[in-house]
DNA sequence: CTCATTGTATTAATTCAATAATACAAGATG
DNA sequence: CATCTTGTATTATTGAATTAATACAATGAG
């Protein structure tokens, strides 16, 4: 489990297992079935307190990422249901609204944050996604 | 100066002085060259402490809403210079990027996204902004 | 059954952002 | 000049979030 963790940029510890947890799972570094490193495994390899690890892990299982079989580990979810694909659109439709709050703050028209949006996609890396859900026929925004 | 002031929704008082003032300024409630409450009566009006509504003052100059004049009052900038484009730009970017990557984290495309977004932009009240900037010939993103 | 290994729960220490108390500095105003 | 009003600076208090210390509970392997 390649993580890397830095107590420098003010990113609670928790929160950077999450993220790069999500990230190896969303890329396809990481399948579902996969065994996750016991919590006081990780822990010692990330030279972090085991309850921080904990906390990364109770995330991920809300977040329908991870699930956790009591004694016995805790495995990467079975791709079909990471948190209700609802409650994602629910989630990012706060974010969306709060950037467009923002932008309408600085005089800056939707037009432009949509153009900017574009922008700063095309900019990205050949979306390496894990072409998980190919069907989106059923979609509602 | 009509601001409401809520403690119990977790957000931090001199944002949401910050906020509100903002949006006053970006919708035209408050025009270039008026003059701000000086920072002890707005105090005393929403019966918060000065030095809170000092600190949103403080972040309202850094942003270039407004500007003070040491002891002659605080004053809503002209709106030519109100924080420089680029930097604007260049902190929306940051937001669009930070949403782009949760949605990555998410399993989501960021064709997706961009659907979303247009969803949710389209559901706000017609944009009632000031139009200050109706030139946008020289854009660049 | 025994016990090693897994996640869980409780509580405390620490850190940091937000707010407040209070005194200061400087320019406007008479 | 005298003083009132403006924003500023410094320091303390508070509270929430993060991390840590430690003990507990459950179950799979032998």
């Amino acid at each position: 489990m390649q993580l890397h963790i830095t107590t420098s940029e003010g990113v609670p510890i928790y929160l950077q297992i999450v993220n790069q947890i999500k990230y190896m799972v969303a890329s396809g570094r990481l399948s579902p079935g996969d065994e996750m490193p016991p919590i006081r495994v990780l822990a010692e390899q990330l030279v972090v307190n085991p309850n921080t690890v904990a906390r990364a892990y109770r995330e991920l299982e809300a977040a329908g990422v991870v699930e956790k079989r009591r004694t016995a580990g805790t495995y990467v979810s079975d791709g079909g249901s990471p948190l209700a694909r609802k409650e994602q659109i629910r989630i990012l439709s706060e974010r969306v609204d709060a950037l467009l709050s923002e932008a309408r703050q600085m005089g800056i028209s939707v037009d432009e944050v949509i153009e900017l949006l574009h922008s700063r996609a095309s900019d990205l890396s050949p979306t390496s996604n894990n072409e998980i859900r190919p069907d989106k026929s059923q979609d509602t925004l």
